[in-house]
DNA sequence: CCTACCGATCGGTAGG
DNA sequence: CCTACCGATCGGTAGG
């Protein structure tokens, strides 16, 4: 934001109509992030550089440092644009909350298989997130603990347990935990590794074991 | 190996009687492996250099690359160090096969919860070798491939079910992915994760919900 | 195991 | 959004 700078208009366009220069931005940085996805998928965030991004949607890297200030921003920036579109799509499913949830984090699950890139970049960039005084830090610390909170509920909801109790919190860090703990087994073998049906099994099993007490 | 080369004595130790000199080699080797898993948990392997390194154990880093050749051979090398440390442990507990592997597991994620350091290291370079052409990417594939074959084994021990079964091989990547993700949560908030309540929990839960169909 | 050095790369800035 | 540039850092090598 405090890094937004102006800059003169491209050198033949002339200074015709401004052909809507907000769209135009916002469409770049959409294509930038997607980007910045990939290459800091395929390399991670320290090693991916500004140089990579840039040359995949066609401009220099100081043309991305003009649109997002510095790496630092550009992968907070990406960060949200992804969470974003999760919360776009978890209300297009009509955002369920309480038990159904659970059926949710399920398709999720299927739906992740489908999606390599993005796993991949969340995988990496998760891992990186713990290091020391990493940029990316705080935005999964926040998630973990939004995450935990709703399918803690969700659980609770299921099993007709109260929601502080701390077996009902240990099964949504499971829950939780499996599902990212998968993500890498999967990166690493496609093959041996059904997301779907772990991911529907675990969270059977837990809901059955906590129901059963 | 074909890295290592002979190089004179040191400036002021003349020419002596050689203090076994393999003897001091492979202490200094395990310094440096050391002060690699520390700088590669703090910084990541892409971010963190041999400069820090060096440092830590007072040469350069010229000499890191003396004994180990080159950044990659480093890493290798730390991280079967790693995990000849965890197999020489698990011998110590008489390295447990079939159903008291399950048990062990759960201990295994209660130690971890006393070891920062190496839950750090082990969450960041996983999350790394996902990229693409990275040289820890076998190492870890591999890894995760006998992980699973020994935990499918334990938990068809545990339940009377044959290895081949589908649910049993997932409840065995669910069990691998519970404590691997655990870990990125715990490092984010170990207020907010009981790591070997968990793994208890999600295991006793996978194994009933298996034997009970 | 060190000194000295190299080529390469990187993020960021100036200035338009 | 580009050109041109900067300081810094990095892994690796030569040569002893």
């Amino acid at each position: 934001m405090s890094a937004q700078q102006s800059w003169p208009a491209p050198p033949s366009s002339g200074a015709g109509k401004a052909q809507r220069p907000q769209k135009r931005s916002g469409r770049r940085r959409a294509e930038i992030l997607e980007a910045a996805m990939s290459v800091f998928g395929e390399h991670g965030y320290a090693n991916g550089s500004l140089h990579d991004i840039a040359e995949r949607v066609g401009m220099t890297h100081a043309g991305v440092l003009h649109h997002f200030g510095s790496k630092e921003q550009l992968l907070i920036a990406l960060l949200e644009y992804r969470d974003d579109a999760d919360v776009a799509e978890l209300e297009g499913h009509h955002a369920p909350r309480g038990a159904p949830l659970l059926e949710h984090l399920v398709d999720t699950a299927e739906e992740n298989g489908k999606r390599p890139g993005i796993v991949q970049a969340y995988t990496v960039l998760l891992g990186e997130s713990v290091t020391d005084n990493h940029p990316g830090r705080n935005f999964f610390a926040e998630r973990f603990a939004g995450l935990r909170d709703m399918i803690t509920s969700a659980v609770a909801d299921a099993t007709n347990r109260p929601m502080d109790d701390p077996q009902t919190v240990s099964a949504a860090c499971a829950i939780v935990a499996t599902m990212d703990g998968l993500q890498p087994q999967w990166l690493l073998d496609r093959d041996a590794v059904d997301m779907r049906a772990t991911v529907e099994l675990t969270i059977r099993a837990l809901v059955q074991e906590l129901t059963r007490q």
